[in-house]
DNA sequence: ATAAAAACAGACCGATCGGTCTTTAAATTA
DNA sequence: TAATTTAAAGACCGATCGGTCTGTTTTTAT
């Protein structure tokens, strides 16, 4: 219950602009509530990115595992991030674009978990493309990690712009390109 | 002097991050001497952030100016990037991903001026693009704004991923990436 | 050289920070 | 029901937060 108020309150406020008082006001509990689970704010924090990217992950999964060509896997997630900016999964936007930002210079803890979950979604998607080159349905030309990493630039990327410019057409027009980069360009 | 030597210190470690402490640090004046040039916090985040955007603005427009021809501008600006989280303008990354993902959830002061900033490198690469078509130079199918977001979302989306992993590389192939499309598709 | 103005130092302020600890209440076990 | 364990409340702590203000120094103008 804790880390699934608190994970809001950090999405959207960061680590250093989140305080305790903040968590107290968001679980309603007191501090013996909190310390009495948590170490420190370190370890809250922690656990809260690890929940809150795994509900990510797990949110993306579930509509890539329901589909069965490489082709529907990657437009599956370019529709879980359509109009991500009006209705995130939590507040605040994408917890591993928040969490990388503000964690590349400093907090190393938190840093390293961003890290591995940037990965993770990385491995992912080329998974999904070098499958597709596997079975044939892909252009074997292409490169499965340099998609990879051009999909999920475009798509934090866009993120962010939609976000800061309250114009969630931004990503979704991204989007739109994706889509048909992947029809034109993927598919063989 | 105040905000020359305050930049590199928001940038990495944030607005909120960031205390007046280690602004006297780094500048090495007491209290008076900051609160007799700015009103406060704010004013002086604001400052920084202005000071921090032009100054990577200018760079880049320095660039660009020296190129006569849309293509050599758009590449111009490639290079600009090529090995940006190594050898970056301030240390701590791009100002203007960095503000725009703290307070695109709060602080509408520095917000506001993130996104006019964005807005403004979006116009600069649209009208190169679009005077690049309007000389015949480019492809006259291609949607300027369209290309501009695209580009801007992969270098601040790479910018991060870089970042994050500290792998340079990978900003440096989406560059390389750029800079192909450009002489691909752009280029009639 | 002197007066006026500007810049800065640093003691000080209340509020808030993250965190501790004792006490009380609730839940569990016997 | 009684004993024990667990969970949470909240007073409390020193440190630090952003910010104020007075006094001193330095600069500028006369």
């Amino acid at each position: 219950m804790i880390v699934e108020r608190a994970a809001p309150v950090f999405n959207r406020k960061g680590y250093a602009g989140t305080s305790m008082q903040d968590i107290l006001d968001a679980t309603g509990l007191a501090k013996g509530g909190i310390y009495g689970n948590f170490q420190n704010k370190d370890e809250l924090a922690a656990a809260v990115f690890d929940y809150a990217y795994r509900a990510v992950l797990a949110a993306i999964r579930a509509r890539v595992l329901s589909k069965r060509s490489a082709q529907d896997k990657l437009q599956a997630i370019f529709k879980f991030y359509h109009n991500y900016t009006v209705n995130p999964l939590f507040p605040g936007g994408c917890p591993v674009l928040n969490t990388a930002v503000e964690t590349d210079d400093q907090l190393p803890f938190l840093k390293q978990k961003a890290a591995a979950a940037m990965q993770e979604m990385l491995g992912s998607l080329q998974y999904i493309i070098r499958r597709g080159i596997d079975t044939g349905e892909f252009d074997p030309e292409l490169d499965a990690r340099q998609e990879a990493m051009l999909i999920y630039s475009i798509i934090e990327g866009g993120i962010m712009m939609s976000k800061l410019s309250d114009q969630p057409g931004i990503l979704n027009k991204l989007l739109r390109h994706l889509k048909k980069e992947v029809e034109q360009r993927f598919v063989v």
